[in-house]
DNA sequence: GAGTGGTCTAGACCACTTC
DNA sequence: AAGTGGTCTAGACCACTCC
């Protein structure tokens, strides 16, 4: 004989999820304290947090650190078989983007880069660090190394928008194929203080590896998504012999 | 001035992260109890879990429910813009992949079905659950429904393989596109008892819409994944004019 | 029956935000 | 200064697994 009982905290999961669908509260508003809450269902505090962060773990709300929880908007679309640049996906779906360069450096390249770009040790790199906004509210932040060799002086140019346009008016770099990884992941303390969430918030991350025409790594990008802001969206064609 | 404490449960966190980075910890190995691991770091139970639940959350450990905490083994790579069945891929990658049949039955479609599918209101459709394993273990839970005016009987065949193939060979259905969509999302009390994981874990949610020759859609497909099984991985090959 | 994880309570102190 | 969420303690009871 298994379980039935529902948990308090699935309970109060289950009513707060029905006013979110039903509007009782709106977009970015924000839900009652937990002390509040607490009250008024009558449960432990623990537990008024139990249902809280199963909510974000949805995806339904999200929190700002130490001032509340928020009802969270709809998704982002995102195809990662195309090449539409963040700046313009998110204009495209009526929201307004925004970056924010949060530091740029020179590196040399170290074990790591070199397994992973295939960049000879000691080699100079650039690293560029970006925040990304969507309608004010940041969402993703990225980890971008360039291959300094081939585009010397890249982080003296404009970095807020597309780096892959840059490499090409600038340096004549082509970017023929990129490789995508993705898999959803926790955000780290760094990341999410830039993010405003708590270290540990669920985050989907996701790296892009891109050949130029000589099928050499350019450029490696390493994104920290919140995970609630995204849903990936691709189609297939097929063509000839499938299965499954 | 930001606060720099390093929380205790975020240490013992590292402390078994790197247990299981260097190996200390095999495998599918079993973790010692939260009460032994509450002792030997004179930490609270609740402490202990919160580190736990972190692990769990960044795919290091996962848990049987009421047994005990395990260590992950390495995550499955997914190429969603290939048409590579679960069976194959999991072959290819070295593991023995094992599918099994849940339930099947008939329905008549629902306001939401004609939604998502475009069949017309008491239509018949049929609907396909099935749990898929990798190595003995489940991994995902997929319910498939299918228009079933195009494949009558579809369910008296044998449907533990590829759906698509038994589509193509006796009803002459090719599927000529995809449509997938994935996001993060935790696991919900059914398919968490499938998975034998507990309710609201993580996991990645993702559909799938085919389309037959004449674009009507044939199968609409959830698949509910564990969270810490696979790393979608896809390459983009550029053509002509391209951003960021 | 002993041990495990799942849930829950009733407190507490702290850092930070808001006013 | 008051209120918020973030962390933590020391218990408790339960359903379930293992033996």
């Amino acid at each position: 004989m298994k379980d039935l009982h529902i948990p308090f905290y699935l309970r109060l999961r289950d009513k707060l999820a029905g006013d979110i669908e039903r509007s009782v509260l709106q977009h970015h508003a924000k839900l009652p304290s937990e002390r509040e809450l607490s009250k008024a269902y009558d449960l432990n505090r623990v537990t008024v947090r139990q249902a809280l962060m199963q909510l974000e773990s949805e995806g339904l709300i999200y929190r700002l650190i130490r001032r509340g929880w928020y009802v969270s908007p709809p998704r982002l679309f995102y195809d990662p078989s195309k090449n539409i640049s963040f700046m313009d996906n998110v204009r495209a779906q009526g929201h307004v983007p925004e970056t924010i360069i949060l530091s740029k450096s020179e590196l040399v390249a170290s074990v790591w880069t070199n397994r992973t770009m295939g960049i000879e040790l000691g080699a100079p790199v650039h690293l560029l660090r970006r925040c990304r906004m969507i309608d004010g509210r940041a969402v993703l932040v990225e980890h971008i190394h360039v291959n300094a060799k081939l585009c010397p002086g890249l982080l003296e140019l404009p970095l807020d928008c597309s780096l892959t346009a840059l490499l090409r008016e600038h340096y004549g770099i082509r970017i023929s194929r990129t490789r995508v990884n993705m898999y959803p992941a926790p955000l780290n303390g760094d990341q999410a203080a830039e993010l405003n969430v708590v270290a540990g918030a669920p985050g989907l991350f996701l790296t892009r590896t891109s050949y130029d025409q000589n099928d050499q790594v350019v450029e490696f990008d390493q994104e920290f998504w919140r995970h609630d802001i995204i849903e990936i969206a691709l189609e297939v064609v097929n063509n000839a012999v499938d299965s499954e």
